[in-house]
DNA sequence: TTACATTATATAAACATCTTATATATTATC
DNA sequence: GATAATATATAAGATGTTTATATAATGTAA
């Protein structure tokens, strides 16, 4: 069974394979990163972002450094080496649970070619 | 942004797909399509299944026919007009969603064929 | 120089949704 | 007689999301 933490929590695997894919960001990169992926159609907000960044890094999947940019801080997330052990397994299951998504929403067609 | 309703509230979307592609059915009988369409992968449970429905036909989106079927009372759900009209938007957003995600996720690559 | 947009992080309250546990009851199968 | 499958339903608790709010610096246009 897929569904725990996916139909609601795709959230951290965005984020998860955000950091994987550049290194290190800042929050508000993160939700840049996102909709600029998505044309503009997923913006992320900043009260469930946050708390899954903390929550990331108290379980040790993520750390963080503070730096000086421009006198504000900027505060870089990046993986740990569990967090790089759990990204491709996350995005494996988001991955699924989509097919899933899709066997149901449109179980005649193929793949869309869009 | 799609987002809202949809991370969550895919489940919605799902019993109103079904409904509409099967006329009318009842509660186990929808626990027990989603889990053939996703092979075992996607498992409904009653307790989020029945407050949508209730919610649903609050919301005047379905309606309940109650019968007997072996000394058992069956309720079947089907949709209203509303309901009929709603459902292609919201699969057109659920798939919209879901492409999105794999804007995310699989960045690089087409459509999986799998 | 004032106002507004953008950049940047963060928390709390309210709300929505989902899981787990529980209750009930019939029929079929071992 | 016990267990599995069929069938609906609710409550408590956990989790996650939105909305509102606070703070603060820089860039830009009027």
């Amino acid at each position: 069974m897929l569904q725990t933490d996916l139909i609601k929590g795709s959230l951290r695997t965005i984020v998860l394979k955000l950091l994987k894919e550049n290194g290190r960001m800042y929050g508000y990169e993160i939700t840049r990163r996102v909709e600029e992926l998505t044309s503009g159609k997923i913006k992320l907000t900043y009260g469930a972002l946050y708390p899954v960044l903390h929550k990331l890094e108290s379980e040790g999947v993520l750390v963080t450094e503070a730096e000086n940019f421009n006198n504000r801080i900027r505060i870089y997330y990046s993986l740990t080496e569990i967090g790089h052990s759990l990204v491709s397994e996350k995005v494996r299951e988001l991955m699924e649970f989509i097919e899933s998504l899709q066997g149901i929403v449109n179980p005649k067609t193929g793949p869309s070619y869009a």
